[in-house]
DNA sequence: ATTCTCACA
DNA sequence: TGTGAGCA
């Protein structure tokens, strides 16, 4: 099929079919033409590029999951342990971001709760 | 009608 | 990643 049909079936637009391959993340075969020839395996594949992508993951460390993934959508991190140690290193970011924006939250929360604008505050 | 590459008011 | 240009 070409990028048209794949980028339909599968949510991605072209250009983001395009990226994925300027990205190591697909392969796709050319016909005489010029024009991409994906295969039923890409549609799969985009599907899970999708999904790392949405959790957050760059377009490298989705070039180096995407080869640890089975036939489902479930990675099996045992089978490639190097990538244990990566994702588990990528999952304290997302804690730490958690945390930054958490408090984040919390200072404005206190803004709202007794503003520092309005009237002149007395002087130091 | 579709896809391709390249470039950015 | 979107968008548009200029081709094939």
């Amino acid at each position: 099929m070409r990028i048209g049909e794949l980028a339909r079936r599968t949510g991605a637009s072209e250009r983001a079919l395009r990226y994925y391959e300027e990205q190591g993340l697909l392969s796709p075969a050319r016909l005489p033409n010029g024009y991409r020839d994906y295969d039923e395996r890409c549609a799969v594949t985009v599907r899970r590029i999708r999904i790392l992508l949405s959790a957050g993951l760059g377009t490298a460390a989705v070039a180096e999951i995407l080869p640890c993934v089975a036939d489902d959508t479930v990675v099996l991190a045992g089978t490639c342990p190097e990538l244990r140690e990566g994702l588990a290193a990528e999952r304290r970011r997302i804690d730490a971001a958690i945390g930054d924006l958490t408090a984040a939250r919390d200072i404005l929360d206190s803004l709202v709760g007794r503003p520092l604008y309005g009237p002149a505050a007395p002087a130091a």
